[in-house]
DNA sequence: GCCGTTTTCGGCCCGACTGTTTTCAGTCG
């Protein structure tokens, strides 16, 4: 999975392998009964570090010691250790002091860093393996606080997680949530059902959904969950929230809101721990414990008042549950702890961008490359869809196994979409504009050009220069050194002809990792050339991801958010596109194609003078 | 171990559910 490396100096580790070793130490930490704040504090720092948009350990490596919320001196410290000698005396110790394998047994539901340091100490199980062996053959009730019931769950548990689905894509997400969600809301008294969770704040994969419930009759709410077609089995089921497992499916949670006080069930049950954790800091200091019931108003022993002094807030809505505590709305895209709170108190949250703020789309395919549909359909589909313009970018001839176009096929796809472009003309002039679509679209002649593994574009500059929009990407010679792969994304944002850098990670979610690149550089050159780099809306991809996004726009670059559809339904992935923009904190200035087709196009024009 | 619109020291979010229990600990979200 990692590059080779090209000389005898290591690589440094990724983020996700430091994240990692983070996780392990907070997890060992656990099971050896650390003050739990300490803990904690180690798995806050790995989610700091998978989530940070720079290479962490080879910046802290070099000295570059970035402020990075939640990683302090200790833990930075052990960082850069770890990028400059490969180890991190830390982590070795306390693997000697106990074996790394006990954290599998955390990812058993029900069991905990106290079940397995019992059954470690009193068993010398080490191993998922082992404990299963061990709970099958009767040990783990000989322990004190486990029953043969225990035992026997804790089997069903690990046979249960061998089959474990893990993290869906969004899109898969949303398709369950939408059939529960449906099958939920004619209940007895429920008045709304809403999708809360990380499905909520758009998270590029989901792994539980968690429904939340407005209804009088709490009963029949988890009732209903709990006897659906699907259910597999039932993890819980009380007065207040139910849990079950679906068949072939997630995990589902739903939570019962009282009618006309869900403001803080759906600020707590969105999420994330992080975004909860410093809200009720806010609301401590104002004298309140903030939980999902609502604010309970604190003693002077910072204690909420009990009895008859007892004083519970609620709130109908979120707006209401910020503005009581002094913030202005954040959008459920922002909720990650990531600067949100700040900016909210100051007035200085983005005004995001939404679907309906895009004007067309700058990357699609159609059946004369590796697309499914015609060119026809896609741009009816795409003009019904009510956008001003619809980019085609087929691929280049470079790129073979996608059937890319030569130079003579390019030329002729030009003229079927001059033909194309005189019947939607005549359409319009006529009033014969179909329903959904607005007079004057444009289907816009594109392609998606292949950056050779030498760093060299697939076609010439001549040719290049007469599409309307180019879109370039890699897709060969992927395992390149970092140094290539960052010289052939340069050398496409450096061409005059080059106006956007699909995908430009080149991973897919759960499968390819991303292209090893030198991000500063790329952001900078795409900033200084006006390139723009893509969010690609397609679920499997959603690339750039919105922490890097969210990068490129503070170093001052243009984002697109494209739908790179094969055929006409994915032309909708635009959706997931700007769900990711928006974690992103992207503006509609930040978007290229929510300009206007007349401004796109000066847009275009303009590259050969910036570069 | 982290961090600062009371703090550079002393805090660090909160409740439901379950199981093994006679009043609570562990786990989870």
């Amino acid at each position: 999975m990692a590059p080779v490396p090209n000389d005898d100096a290591p690589d440094p580790p990724t983020n996700g392998e430091v994240a990692a070793i983070l996780h392990e130490i907070g997890d060992l930490l656990e099971v050896k009964g650390e003050n739990p704040f300490k803990t904690v504090a180690y798995h806050r720092a790995a989610d700091a570090v998978e989530r940070a948009p720079f290479d962490v350990a080879q910046a802290y490596g070099a000295g570059d010691r970035r402020p990075l919320a939640g990683v302090g001196p200790a833990i930075g410290d052990k960082i850069a250790e770890l990028a400059a000698t490969g180890r991190m005396a830390f982590h070795e110790r306390l693997r000697a002091e106990m074996p790394a394998t006990l954290v599998d047994l955390l990812a058993i539901p029900g069991v905990g860093p106290k079940t397995v340091a019992t059954v470690w100490r009193g068993l010398g199980v080490e191993t998922v393996p082992a404990l299963r062996e061990a709970a099958a053959a009767g040990r783990l009730r000989t322990l004190k606080g486990i029953s043969a019931a225990t035992e026997r769950r804790i089997l069903a548990e690990i046979d249960a997680l061998a089959s474990r689905s893990s993290r869906m894509h969004l899109d898969r997400a949303q398709a369950v949530a939408d059939g529960l969600a449906a099958r939920l809301a004619d209940a007895p008294g429920v008045v709304r059902v809403v999708q809360a969770g990380s499905l909520r704040r758009r998270r590029e994969t989901v792994g539980d959904l968690d429904l939340l419930v407005e209804t009088a009759d709490p009963d029949a709410a988890v009732a209903r969950l709990t006897s659906l077609d699907g259910v597999e089995r039932v993890l819980g089921a009380g007065h207040a929230k139910a849990a079950v497992v679906l068949r072939d499916g997630p995990q589902v949670d739903l939570m019962v809101m009282p009618p006309g006080a869900a403001g803080t069930y759906l600020v707590h049950f969105t999420g994330s721990a992080a975004h909860n954790v410093a809200l009720r800091g806010i609301a401590r200091d104002l004298g309140w414990s903030l939980s999902e019931k609502g604010f309970l108003r604190l003693g002077p022993d910072g204690e909420p008042l009990a009895g008859d002094a007892a004083e519970l807030r609620t709130f109908a809505d979120e707006a209401a549950v910020y503005a009581f505590l002094g913030l202005a709305f954040i959008p459920p895209e922002l909720r990650e702890g990531g600067g949100e709170i700040e900016a909210s108190r100051e007035g200085r949250l983005p005004s995001l961008i939404t679907l309906d703020g895009l004007r067309g789309d700058l990357h699609s395919h159609s059946d004369w490359s590796d697309g499914v549909h015609a060119i026809e359909r896609m741009a009816e589909a795409a003009r019904r869809r009510g956008h001003a313009y619809q980019v085609l970018t087929d691929h280049t001839q470079g790129l073979g196994i996608a059937r890319g176009l030569d130079p003579e096929r390019v030329e002729l796809q030009r003229s079927v979409i001059a033909g194309l472009n005189a019947q939607f003309a005549a359409e319009d002039a006529a009033g014969r504009t179909p329903p959904g679509a607005v007079p004057g679209f444009r289907l816009l002649h594109g392609c998606e050009l292949e950056i050779r593994a030498d760093a060299t574009l697939d076609y010439g500059d001549e040719l290049l220069e007469r599409f309307d929009l180019v879109v370039a990407s890699v897709h060969v010679a992927r395992r390149q050194a970092r140094d290539e792969l960052t010289r052939r994304t340069l050398a496409a944002i450096r061409s005059p002809h080059v106006d956007v850098i699909a995908h430009p990670s080149g991973r897919m979610i759960g499968g390819r990792p991303e292209l090893d690149l030198d991000w500063d550089a790329v952001f900078a050159e795409a900033a200084r050339t006006g390139t723009a780099l893509e969010v690609n809306g397609s679920p499997a991809r959603l690339d750039l991801a919105p922490e890097r996004a969210r990068r490129a726009i503070e170093a001052g670059c243009l984002l697109a958010v494209d739908s790179d559809a094969h055929r006409v339904e994915e032309l909708g992935d635009l959706r997931w596109g700007v769900d990711q923009a928006r974690r992103a904190w992207a503006e509609p200035r930040h978007v290229l194609n929510s300009r206007s087709l007349g401004e796109l196009l000066d847009w275009v024009a303009a590259k050969p003078a910036r570069v």
